[in-house]
DNA sequence: AATATGCTCAACCGCCCACTA
DNA sequence: ATAGTGGGCGGTTGAGCATAT
């Protein structure tokens, strides 16, 4: 009922052919149908594991790497600000994910927290983000638009970025993506995380095969999902016109080597 | 070199809320 | 008005890697 556990979906992490086939699914029916995709995509995964794959690792919008120090700054303050509201804080930090940030928090700032319950250490790297900052830039990042959680006007950095910049984060993030970058990034095939590569069938090396979507389930599900005869006919052109799926690689991921 | 410990982060779980029929 | 459903969120876990002993 609630979750709609099907039998049989695949737990743990995701495959490089799970990954391709989710981005394009992605990229034909949007971010937003997760349960639909789930199913028409032939990926054994929930709705909610699909969403949790794309916003957390597979958005060509995300940023990789250590936080800056601003962001680090900045995290302290809404923190102070807000506590483990962490969707809420990963708005205000273009390309960084409430996972990411709660991650980061849990191993450096609590850790951090700890040292300043201590006698102050003056080797301490965040020495400079100390509560002073917190009360003294706190009018930077008065929130204005999230005052609700789901609240209809709400937007994700990964919806828009476009309109909750802080000054920091214009001083540190000037590619703010906004959807339609996004997706005009997917369609040029040309994002830090996602690369074309090849026509992945042609390649033996990399030769993916899909089995889910050659199986009979494949168009059995089709016939008893799909109503509409656009996203039917999305996919149907999809394979007709051989642009699907196309193949990228990861600037990291757990499957390749580097 | 082998083992222990700590750290990172991807992924899952369960709850809650908004939307819709 | 309400029950069903999907999506979003915060909390938590555990595998894999790095570092220390």
């Amino acid at each position: 009922m609630k979750m709609m556990q099907e039998e049989g979906n695949r737990k743990g992490p995701w495959t490089e052919q799970e990954d391709i086939l989710l981005v394009n699914f992605v990229h034909l029916f949007g971010d937003r149908r997760w349960d639909f995709i789930a199913k028409v995509s032939g990926l054994n995964r929930t709705g909610k594991s699909c969403r949790l794959r794309w916003v957390n690792y597979l958005h060509p919008g995300l940023k990789r790497g250590k936080m800056t120090p601003q962001e680090e700054r900045l995290v302290l303050e809404l923190h102070a600000k807000w506590g483990n509201r962490w969707s809420k804080i990963a708005r205000k930090l273009p390309g960084r994910t409430d996972n990411e940030i709660k991650n980061y928090w849990r191993t450096h700032m609590r850790k951090k927290a700890q040292e300043k319950k201590r006698p102050v250490s003056p080797t301490s790297s965040f020495s400079n983000c100390s509560s002073s900052s917190v009360t003294t830039t706190t009018t930077n990042t008065q929130d204005t638009s999230c005052h609700s959680r789901k609240s209809s006007g709400e937007v994700s950095f990964y919806d828009t970025g476009g309109s909750r910049s802080t000054r920091e984060m214009n001083q540190e993030n000037e590619d703010v993506y906004s959807l339609d970058d996004i997706w005009r990034e997917i369609d040029h095939s040309a994002v830090n995380i996602i690369k074309p590569v090849k026509d992945i069938y042609s390649e033996q090396s990399h030769c993916l095969s899909y089995p889910n979507l050659a199986s009979p389930s494949w168009e059995s599900s089709l016939d008893s999902i799909w109503n509409m005869d656009a996203d039917k006919s999305k996919i149907s052109s999809y394979f007709a016109n051989d642009q699907f799926p196309f193949c990228f690689q990861h600037s990291r991921s757990p499957w390749s080597s580097g």
